[in-house]
RNA sequence: GGGCCGUUAGCUCAGCUGGCAGAGCACCUGACUUUUAAUCAGGGUGUCACUGGUUCGAAUCCAGUACGGCCUACCA
């Protein structure tokens, strides 16, 4: 603490003393503004009279003294705006004031609206007033802050010094209104469900866990919202979506965050081909809401997200950018050595489900750089999706993907409560699940028994989605606190 | 987990084969009533990430550690 406060430039700290000297408190409890920056800039436009008064409140950005008279430009949440002040109107104790006013305070200023010789729209001060000493200096105006790990560590530097992070941000926040919108509009309704829970299903991933005091019992955070979902569905919400934060105890990446938002929606009487139809809608619809095209840039090429996406069988895919057909090798073993021969690095122990996952994800997923739909996966790298008709082998299920990014993952919902249960039985069986993750989840299994209709599932991964929308390669640059490793020594 | 790269002033960055720690912005002092990357004159404010080693001498070379980035691994 005492040397935080050290660190605090003396200059500040005496601009601090000063006002307080003056009478003037540097922390009010709050300020009347008539108008955001945006309102009042608006206001000069229309009609041109701008005989009123007005106020205006935000932090100080820029400083230009030169004399007996200053300009500040002044920034609130709607834009920015400067303010001209002048000895002659604001007298020698106002004008004083600004000796104690730095870049970075927030302040608040009354005047009336004028343009300059030089055509900037100015509020021509005739009070000021301190609503905030800030006490350390921001980062340099020009180039911002660049440092990629204090740009995640300190989140309100990046958005004070750099407007596109500011801009990529609001884009999120409204790609998740229109997510919102769109699935609403088609009759969906919104649920929250449990983030603590005794199993953590739907999904082969490793869990956080953690413990309830009370209970005397370890819950696992969830790693996906696909069985309570479901369990909505029975209940009787035929069109149920949630967007939540699920949680993976796995790697980090551009593509990864530990904690990452998902969508995921069900649609009572549905099955996959309308889930396809619903992703190429929804993306579709979104995009022009946020962007106002259906054209995004992606990495130097532009992506097309109209419809309809490309579609193509997973095992089609992976035969024609791997040279691989899958069916030809019916058994863990003789894909395995077929791997082998092509120079592939296979890890021992790892079943046939995801090996075929391995050559999708090595040969096929970077290529799939337009929107397409892969259909149709094994029944062992899939056991909640429902076989598909005429193919005992395959699911009806299809992953979406767009920037060699999987962004989509749906199927044909399994409602038959004795193979889901052998399902799960044989997946547990396989090693896949162990006990990292109980998947054999009794409570679901029993809702189940109680009937489900034919349900089409949906997740989607929000992050990427506004990656795409973004432009942006990391999924970090889309998430406001990205998980970081805690800077332990003499920063604190 | 493995590989490569990075960490120098509040911020953005230079600093060559080892020889007194640098620039721009910010900040401080002074001038300036229409600036907007204001301008002009002056001022360097530093645990060179940390710890150890080599050396007469280390920001620089070596080893280890921390944190970060990219790749890889893990991961529907």
């Amino acid at each position: 603490m005492a040397s935080r406060y050290q660190r605090i430039t003396e200059e500040r700290l005496n601009s601090l003393r000063r006002l307080r000297d003056r009478g003037i408190d540097p922390y009010p409890h709050a300020y009347h503004a008539t108008h955001t920056i945006a309102e009042a800039r608006a206001a000069l436009g229309q009609g041109g009279d701008t005989a009123g008064s007005m106020s205006v409140a935000g932090r100080v950005v820029g400083r230009r003294t030169m004399g007996k008279m200053a300009f500040l430009d002044l920034r609130d949440g709607s834009g920015k705006i400067q303010l001209s002040l002048r000895k002659d109107v604001l007298g020698v104790d106002g004008y004083g004031l600004l000796d104690d006013v730095d870049i970075g305070d927030f302040v608040g200023a009354e005047g009336k609206l004028f343009v300059t010789r030089s055509g900037e729209l100015s509020l021509e001060v005739s009070g000021l007033a301190v609503l905030c000493k800030s006490l350390h200096p921001l980062p340099e105006k020009w180039h911002g802050l660049a440092d990629v790990e204090k740009r995640y560590r300190r989140r309100y530097l990046d958005l004070i010094s750099n407007e596109s992070t500011r801009d990529v941000f609001v884009l999120r926040s409204r790609t998740v209104s229109a997510i919102r919108s769109f699935l609403d509009k088609q009759g969906f309704v919104e649920v929250e469900t449990p983030v603590l829970q005794p199993h953590a299903g739907g999904a082969p991933a490793r869990p956080f866990v953690t413990h309830h005091h009370a209970l005397g019992q370890d819950l696992y955070l969830r790693i996906a919202l696909e069985l309570h979902l479901k369990r909505l569905v029975i209940g009787g919400f035929d069109r149920v979506y949630e967007i939540g934060r699920t949680f993976r105890n796995e790697g980090i990446s551009v593509r990864h965050n530990p904690e990452f938002t998902l969508l995921e929606c069900y649609q009572g009487y549905a099955d996959y081909h309308n889930m396809m139809s619903l992703v190429e809608k929804m993306l579709a619809d979104v995009a022009r809401q946020v962007l106002g095209t259906t054209e995004l840039d992606w990495n130097g090429t532009t992506i097309d997200l109209s419809l309809p996406w490309h579609r193509l069988t997973l095992r089609e895919a992976i035969e024609s950018y791997s040279g691989v057909d899958f069916e030809d090798f019916p058994d863990t073993g003789s894909l395995r050595s077929r791997m082998l021969d092509m120079g592939l690095e296979v890890e021992p122990g790892k079943e046939r489900g995801r090996l075929i996952d391995e050559l999708l994800s090595t040969f096929v997923e970077p290529r799939l750089i337009q929107p397409t739909f892969l259909m149709d996966y094994p029944v062992e790298m899939s056991p909640l999706a429902k076989r598909k008709r005429g193919n005992d082998r395959l699911t009806e299920r299809f992953e979406g993907f767009v920037g060699g990014m999987e962004v989509a993952n749906a199927f044909s919902e399994l409602n038959d409560p004795l193979e889901q249960r052998e399902r799960f039985r044989q997946q547990s069986g396989s090693g896949v699940g162990d006990d990292e993750a109980d998947i054999a989840d009794e409570d679901f299994l029993e809702a189940m028994e109680y009937g489900m209709p034919p349900t089409g599932g949906l997740g989607m991964g929000v992050d990427r989605m506004v990656m795409l929308l973004a432009g942006q390669q990391s999924i970090r640059e889309v998430i406001l606190f990205p998980a970081l490793k805690t800077k332990t020594g003499p920063e604190d």
